[in-house]
Formats: C-alpha cells, structure tokens, sequence
DNA sequence: TCCAGATAGATGCATTTGCATTTATATGGT
DNA sequence: ACCATATAAATGCAAATGCATCTATCTGGA
C-alpha cells in the first residue's frame, strides 16, 4: 500500500527528531557532566530493577528497550562486566539467560536519578506547562502503541 | 536551579524516546532495504538544496541538524567523497569553507524521497488522525523552540 | 599594533555500532 | 523420532561515533 504521508504528519516527524535530538543532547551532557553512564545503561537497570529477582531475559529486554539484539547483547556484555548485572543460564531454555541486576547496579540507577530528572525537568518540564507535557506524553503514547502493533 | 520534573514530564520524555525510536527504527530500515543512504544524508542534502547557490557553512548546517561538530566534519568528507558537495574555502573567513549541492546531491534526495515519505507515513502518518497529527506537531514545535532558546 | 581569547574545522585514537554470520537449542509437522 | 525451520544469543570485521586535541584564523580590547 503505497500513501503520501499529509503535511501534519511530516511536520510531526521532523519535529520528533528535533526534539528529541535536542532534549537528548541535553540529558547525555548532564550524565557525562556528571561522570555516569548513558541513557542506555540507565533503561537497562530500571527495566530489570523493576523486574525484580524474576530477572529478564535478554530478549525481553531488547524489545522492551527496542534495542537491535547486538546491541543488547554488548550492553548485558559492558554491565556485566562492571558487576552491575548477573547472567544465569535459563531453566527453562538452554539457548537463552536470564539477566538480574546486582546490589551495586541498583546503587548505580540511584545516583544516576537526580542527575536525570534535573535534565528532563531542564530538557523538558520546564518548556511545556503540566498540561501540554500530559497532552504531549498521551499523544506520544498513541502513537507508540500504535507502531508497536504494526509490527 | 534544582527542580524535579513532574510526572507529566517524565512520562513526555520517557514516551518521546520510545516514539522516536520505534519511529526512526521504521524509516531507517526503509531506507536501507531501498538500498539508501541513511536520514542524516537526507538532512544534510536537503538543508543545502535549501540554501541554493548560496551554500551553507559547515557551522551552519551542524547547528540546523544539531549535529556534534566532528560528525558533521566527518558526514562532509562522505557527502563530498561521494561527490554530493562541494567544498570552498569561504571568501569571508579564512578559516572556513562553503559547501554546495551538486546535481547529484540533488538527484540523490530525489530519489529518497519517496522512499523516505512512505516511511513516514507508515511510522507516523497512519496512526494518528491529521488533527493529531497537527497537535502534536505543535507540541513539539513548542518544546523544540524553546529549548533552543535556552542554549 | 599586539595579544589573549574565541571560533572554524580537522583528526588520532579508543569505543560503539552495524552487518552478516555462527552456534546452540527449541518447536512443529509428518 | 526426525528433520526443517525458527528463535536466543554471541561475535569478527568494517564503519561510525565520541573525545580530546590541534591548527588556523578571527575579534576585541589595552
């Protein structure tokens, strides 16, 4: 099925790139100011830090993260070597293992935070009203849920 | 100045990410099965089929796409190499150069293009009404612009 | 005029990414 | 039970990125 995208449509993708372009410089900046890790390593730990002692396998993190699998896997590779997570082989499938974060990783989410919410409040928050970031985030929400069906 | 973001914001930022990602992930898989160069040639070729005869100086062209400036150094030498621009030595400033489309830059976005718009229709387009579309836009617009101002 | 920054752009080197492929295990159909 | 195919994860190699630094030129004071 071949479309023309309307002009809105257009308009709206090239400003998510834009924005997104300059709200995530500002947040890398604020980390690497800080002397932490990336955005990266951060999603990683608050994903298995919310999946508890259960853990994730690496897959499941990659389409949660939406991460291309080499990537996810160099990732687990970088965190595992800083002790930040375990991996064990699966119980339930010996192709595959199953991730859970340390103690020492779970410290590491935690100084990262303010570090990160201050630049989300410096690279967001503070340019939109509360009403216009919820209506932001909903319309952002739609659309994602919808991608993720597509596929 | 220390704020917390509030949760609206959080959640803008966390979905601006997600969206933008699945998002950029549709059209940059588009374009390479095409056979194409990725979205910052795009950007690049068509910020200077823009400015005309005229040309743009690197800075410039680096502060359009907010790209950090080695990269952009490193995406001239590409575009260049694939004889996409030119590059002359700026008759205003002896430490700089002018860069310049070619006819084959030009007929390069060209074929992108149609490649790129259909991607963006099945990325964006299609799961958003025209007036969401046109809303979220806005949104981002807004956000884009005023966090530009505050660089 | 001279000099101390500031700005434009390039580059060496280490790290990360992308691509293609590989290994190993699982699964469904016959 | 067997095999073709699908899925989980890792990896060798090439390309792109990030970082720090370098060179060259410009600009604004004293």
């Amino acid at each position: 099925m071949v479309d023309r995208p309307s002009d809105a449509a257009v308009r709206a993708w090239t400003r998510l790139v834009r924005a997104h372009r300059a709200a995530l410089g500002t947040v890398d900046a604020r980390l690497k100011a800080a002397g932490l890790p990336g955005l990266d390593w951060y999603d990683a730990l608050l994903e298995l830090e919310r999946s508890g002692a259960k853990g994730l396998r690496p897959f499941e993190l990659q389409k949660q993260l939406l991460f291309a699998q080499y990537n996810l896997s160099r990732l687990v590779d970088r965190l595992d070597a800083a002790g930040h997570v375990v991996r064990k082989a699966s119980a339930a499938d010996g192709r595959g293992q199953v991730l859970t974060i340390t103690a020492s990783g779970r410290a590491l989410r935690r100084r990262m935070w303010p570090v990160y919410a201050q630049a989300i409040e410096d690279a967001v928050g503070r340019h939109l009203t509360e009403s216009e970031a919820g209506h932001l985030g909903e319309l952002l929400a739609k659309l994602y849920a919808r991608q993720a069906a597509s596929l």
